[in-house]
RNA sequence: CGGGGAGUGGCGCAGUCUGGUAGCGCACCUGUCUGGGGGACAGGUGGUCGUCGGUUCAAAUCCGGCCUCCCCGACCA
């Protein structure tokens, strides 16, 4: 092996062979700027509902920006590995997620009838082949990754290439012997993130999240910021916390202070709501107390349980938050005839002498919140003053209040009024400290230094490909087209022929460029149809390369190539002969 | 799953209300001209109008069922 050629080529592609072509206009239903330029540019096509075929030129970004990752997983000490896709449901029902992963699960069976799923997601299987290889302390840490299709049932499939079914993830495994490991494994994951997303020109900000059905203690998202964006996140900008909606923390703002005064029952006629109930009042609704209904699925696929949970009136619930709270799965909002069936009044009802069937759980906006109004539990009528503790109790006190934007920063110093400010964010990549939930369920040990059986805490790092693809082209586009950072342009570089036809000496000179680039190991695609020089340009605008040399009559005659970068408008010219010295010492991948 | 919108050549659309020869632009094919920002002319290819059923002499068009796609919400490591 020592002898033979290194064995790899360049990439290149002449445009009139390029399967696939260039679109003036966007499918109706491409609804995002960048799903339209990537419908457009002929990278992508949509099979299904969340379900697109690469293109040549789209699977070229794709493979390049999982080389990236692969580069920084296998620097950060990574080892990849390829899974299946088609998994047991066993280990799935092993794990608890057949129950807790069950709306976007892919379930099937085979010939024989054994049940089995599509994954969704691969902890149950790096588990099992940890397992089944590891013994010893000595084997660990260890981190293993796989870059691979992922499965899922997804309600409602949108926003091009954001929300689908069928995607691909790189995900990453970390296996230590203790929580000390775990963090260093979890840091050292955290920042090949972010050199990754550095790499691929993403701007990302990594925010505190909610685990989760993955289950364990601890995690960040890294948040691209886009309008378009499905998530909501609240950065304050004074201390840098940045957190999930469904995770934010905020200082609950007092109400005022004054005497706690005694309960007296008032007439509120059609004030069933929050807002009606101030109106008539003439109060803030942080005197109010708000109680939300829902029925709640427990964790372990137990029958529902009817959940009265309360907050100030001028905070909304956190769905998430509450289901942490009471080991919840799901919600549904409480039915009328359930309302009743539990002796409650919709629209006036009381946390006062409630049934015990019920689950009672307040905000912590409550216990401090004095003289409230709340429902009576009798039609038209709430009580005036009540007070936590004196009138009424509830099971659980949690913080299960859902932060907003202007809501106070809970993380910045107490003399500092910083607010926070909501953005929308898609979801690139998500860091799990998973701890010992999986190392548990599937009961696997390995042997210390003194021999005893050790529990492995783990930690799982994911990133979603196809939305990095998207917000790429979000980030990094103008009127004309995309503008790929040059780390995953599908070629370093587009070569243009003018009037290749009419003159063909520029004929020949565009072919022998196109080898000369071609040997160089320089990626090129090459325009060589016989289109107008409009056309051409606005082709290569579209599909965004980064570098554009132009050869032509006028450009030969003077022994020059003109070369414009796609992210700026000034062009340059460059001596023919030193062209691909040139480009060699220019190109910044 | 709830609410809204839409299915007519590869893409964008008109035609549907008022039933009667399926049409336009882009793309594609052939030819001529043109040639530095989606050029011009001429001639072409391609569509069981999502699907199944009903009404009618006659259905893209009217009626009913179903399917699919998109958006909002619910949901979503």
């Amino acid at each position: 092996m020592f002898d033979s050629p290194p064995g790899t080529y360049p990439h290149q592609m002449q445009i009139s062979r390029q399967f696939g072509n260039t679109l003036r206009e966007a499918p109706a239903d491409a609804d995002t700027i960048a799903h339209q330029l990537l419908v457009r540019g002929g990278f992508v096509d949509q099979l299904m509902a969340g379900v697109y075929s690469y293109m040549p030129l789209g699977r070229r970004v794709k493979q390049r920006i999982e080389q990236v990752i692969r580069e920084e997983m296998d620097h950060a000490g990574g080892q990849e590995v390829l899974l299946p896709t088609i998994q047991p449901v066993d280990i799935w029902e092993q794990s608890g997620r057949a129950l807790s992963m069950a709306d976007v699960l892919f379930q099937l069976t085979d010939k024989r009838e054994r049940a089995m799923v599509l994954g969704p997601t691969h902890e149950e299987v790096i588990t099992k082949l940890f397992q089944d290889h590891a013994n010893s302390y000595r084997d660990l840490p260890v981190t293993l990754y796989q870059i691979q299709t992922k499965l899922r049932d997804e309600t409602r499939p949108r926003n091009g290439l954001v929300r689908v079914r069928e995607f691909t993830m790189k995900d990453a495994y970390s296996f230590d012997i203790d929580e000390e490991g775990l963090d260093q494994s979890y840091d050292q994951m955290f920042k090949a993130y972010e050199r990754i997303f550095k790499r691929l020109g993403i701007p990302i900000v990594a925010v505190e999240a909610d685990s989760g059905a993955i289950g364990g203690k601890g995690s960040q998202e890294f948040i691209f910021l886009t309008d378009s964006g499905e998530d909501t996140v609240l950065i304050c900008e004074q201390c840098g916390y940045a957190a999930n909606q469904e995770k934010a923390d905020f200082l609950r703002v007092d109400a005022g202070k004054s005497e706690i005064q005694s309960i007296e029952e008032i007439e509120t006629p059609n004030a069933t709501s929050i807002d009606e109930l101030t109106d008539f009042l003439k109060i803030d609704s942080n005197q109010t107390a708000k109680a939300v209904l829902v029925m709640a699925e427990p964790l372990d696929g137990g029958a529902p349980f009817p959940v009265f949970a309360v907050v100030r009136g001028d905070l909304e619930i956190n769905d998430v938050k509450l289901m942490n709270a009471i080991g919840a799965r799901s919600l549904e909002p409480m039915q009328d005839t359930q309302i009743r069936e539990y002796g409650l009044v919709a629209g006036y009802a009381s946390p006062i002498n409630l049934s015990n069937s019920l689950k009672t759980i307040a905000d912590i906006s409550i216990p401090g919140a004095i003289n409230l109004v709340s429902g009576a539990n009798k039609p038209d009528t709430h009580f005036r003053n009540t007070n936590y503790g004196r009138d009424w109790t509830a099971d659980l006190v949690a913080d299960i209040a859902l932060a907003g934007e202007d809501h106070l920063c809970a993380h910045c110093p107490e003399d500092v009024e910083s607010r926070l400010r909501a953005r929308r964010g898609i979801e690139m990549g998500h860091v799990f400290r998973l701890g010992t939930t999986y190392t548990n369920h599937f009961a696997v040990t390995v042997l210390d230094e003194t021999g005893k059986q050790l529990t492995p805490t783990m930690g799982c790092y994911g990133i979603g490909v196809e939305r990095i693809i998207a917000a790429a082209v979000e980030e990094h586009h103008d009127e004309h087209g995309i503008i790929w950072p040059a780390s995953i342009a599908p070629y370093d570089v587009h070569l243009i022929g003018i009037g290749m036809v009419r003159d063909e000496a520029v004929k020949e000179d565009a072919e022998a460029l196109y080898q000369e680039l071609k040997d160089a190991s320089i990626d090129v695609i090459f325009d060589d149809r016989d289109e107008s020089p409009g056309v051409k340009f606005n082709d290569a605008d579209l599909i965004g390369i980064p570098i554009r040399l132009i050869t032509s009559s006028r450009n030969l005659k003077a022994g020059l190539i003109e070369v414009k970068h796609r992210d700026s408008d000034k062009t340059e010219t460059v001596p023919r002969k030193d062209l691909v010295t040139w480009l060699q010492v220019n190109q910044t991948t």
